[in-house]
DNA sequence: TTGTAAGCGTTATCAC
DNA sequence: GTGATAACGCTTACAA
């Protein structure tokens, strides 16, 4: 080891005997490589406690071991998860975590993020709802030659470079819970227009009341943006309804937060004049009074797939196909109830 | 341009006629330079479009363009405030964020932390509370030369390597406010034993309390863990209480949530039988019902001075000295009224 | 199966 | 002021 500072591979190389392309053989793992030397080559690395330079690394393999989270998300609870699931899958690798949020609306979203691509060679993307729904930057990482996992509401691209939520479904599923509880006016707090999530929790709410016989005036869609306020107005329009909807489906838990307030501010009670349902299941859910009945898609497990997907066949590892589509579960609480009339 | 990537440095020197290391020096803003041969390197650079490769950088600068962020914080919101604060005082640098999620009881923390460290290069570290308040992190990063910023509740550090907020003036502030409005029987709901800011704000309550000559019997305390069941938890023992307090302030929003909802649970009126305060005015406090009083504090402020010290005086810029102390802001909502009896 | 030489794109050293 | 030359620590040809 050279006084100056850490072990490199050159010192490896020295103790074993061997040269520094063999050691790079072992860490690289090789097949070519007699395993008397490997042993060899390990023992020394192990007594050395020899890690190899990743700077180095980035440079000669002309790739960096970052693996970048590229997001637009604006609820923190679920960027936390998503961050929590990859760093879970890199945990014990080499690899970072680099966070990137980006702008959808700025004109030069996509030019800063190919700067930032070019630049630090990231070794792969993991893209968030809903600038995963970006097709033209999956296509700009393929040309760029940097891998990407999108996230969705549903299937956006092949298996290789997805995972999804079945959103509809699971929204079918919930509105289909409301139906069984006796509701038959049921208003429903769409997402913002262009969200995939917005369009496959709407349907799976169209569906649930079609298929049971339930007609949906256009009055009982109100439009929302996934924010708290947004979800207080929209619901305070449905509440002037006459007659007013017994419940009301918001797309997240933020606009069903809402829909309580305008609720509360009216004097109703939930859930025995309304019943509210919502989607996410973040913490808010819970915390609300009285606790919020809403979807969970689980988020974290998610991006910990999408990470092993990037990664994945890296270690000369076995292979393990990580699924593509998650199941969401519908979590039961206080908010829902049979309508009183 | 070689056919087969970006343009190096060799492009660059080439066509402008110098050598390699004075376009180093005029990317690295050496002082030593004919403003002639700035001049026309600059032209070449920009008319190129040339990037410097930050991966060479940190091979041969023996160090990353990498901020790191570093928490054991259990609140999203918290940390995607620090992000984008951090975020925001890097961008249009070459600088980017790595985030590493601790765990504070793990016993192979430190030296995780360390080998992270050793093997990154990282350039800086922003530490967040409560682990920053760990000395023993400092002084690893001082060791191993890594520049470093603790966030924290209070002066954790010489200016250099710390931004605050003062915690305990603002719940004495908080906490005066209740007493003005004629509170004078106020429970506290206090945070877990060991975070600086639990005793920070502790002390503001107390200090409050005794300032305006009211005694605190030791009951009128409950300990927590800034989780809204501890909350809860706390709440249901100080609500027990005869006589019970016509106020409580929680020493965080999440708390302040669960005394919510074990005041509802017994059927009181928020804010007539109880009024209650809470800390940190994460979105909760905006959207539970009735929406909570609560104290606000400039954390992604605080984050981006943080980042902001450690890159300070790298591009040879003005060193503009940012502030170590961030002062807090009692945002008044409806959860706290005069005591109705 | 292993080793040698030549990069990867930058900065540091030390002459000129 | 500026420029050869040698690092930085690793990998990829290409030999042997």
């Amino acid at each position: 080891m050279k006084s100056s500072g850490q072990t490199t591979i050159n010192d490896v190389a020295r103790i074993a005997g061997v040269s520094k392309k063999t050691v790079s053989r072992v860490i690289n793992r090789s097949p070519l490589l007699n395993d008397d030397t490997r042993r060899r080559v390990e023992d020394v690395i192990a007594e050395l406690a020899y890690i190899p330079n990743p700077q180095a690394r980035a440079l000669a393999l002309r790739r960096n071991f970052l693996i970048g989270l590229v997001h637009d998300n604006p609820n923190a609870q679920m960027v936390m998860n998503v961050q929590q699931g990859i760093l879970e899958a890199l945990h014990g690798t080499e690899f970072e975590l680099v966070v990137r949020p980006v702008d959808r609306g700025s004109a030069t979203m996509l030019v800063d993020l190919r700067h930032f691509l070019e630049r630090q060679r990231l070794f792969g993307l993991v893209l968030l709802p809903p600038i995963s729904e970006n097709d033209t930057i999956a296509k700009l990482c393929a040309e760029i030659g940097c891998r990407y996992v999108r996230m969705g509401s549903a299937r956006l691209d092949d298996d290789d470079h997805m995972v999804a939520s079945n959103d509809c479904e699971a929204v079918r599923g919930a509105t289909e819970y409301l139906i069984a509880q006796g509701h038959r006016r049921i208003g429903l707090i769409a997402g913002p227009h262009g969200f995939r999530s917005a369009r496959e929790r709407r349907l799976g709410f169209e569906q649930a009341l079609a298929d049971a016989g339930i007609a949906l005036p256009r009055s009982m869609i109100a439009d929302g943006t996934y924010t708290f306020e947004s979800g207080l107005t929209a619901a305070e329009r449905l509440l002037d309804l006459m007659p007013r909807p017994t419940a009301i489906f918001a797309c997240n838990d933020e606009m069903a937060a809402g829909v309580m307030h305008a609720a509360r501010q009216r004097g109703l009670d939930i859930p025995k004049d309304l019943s509210i349902v919502g989607f996410d299941d973040t913490p808010v859910a819970a915390h609300v009074w009285p606790p919020l009945t809403t979807v969970r898609w689980p988020i974290a497990s998610m991006a910990r797939s999408a990470a092993l997907k990037l990664t994945a066949g890296l270690d000369g590892e076995d292979i393990v196909e990580e699924p593509s589509l998650f199941l969401s579960t519908l979590i039961r609480r206080a908010s829902v109830a049979a309508p009183s009339h």
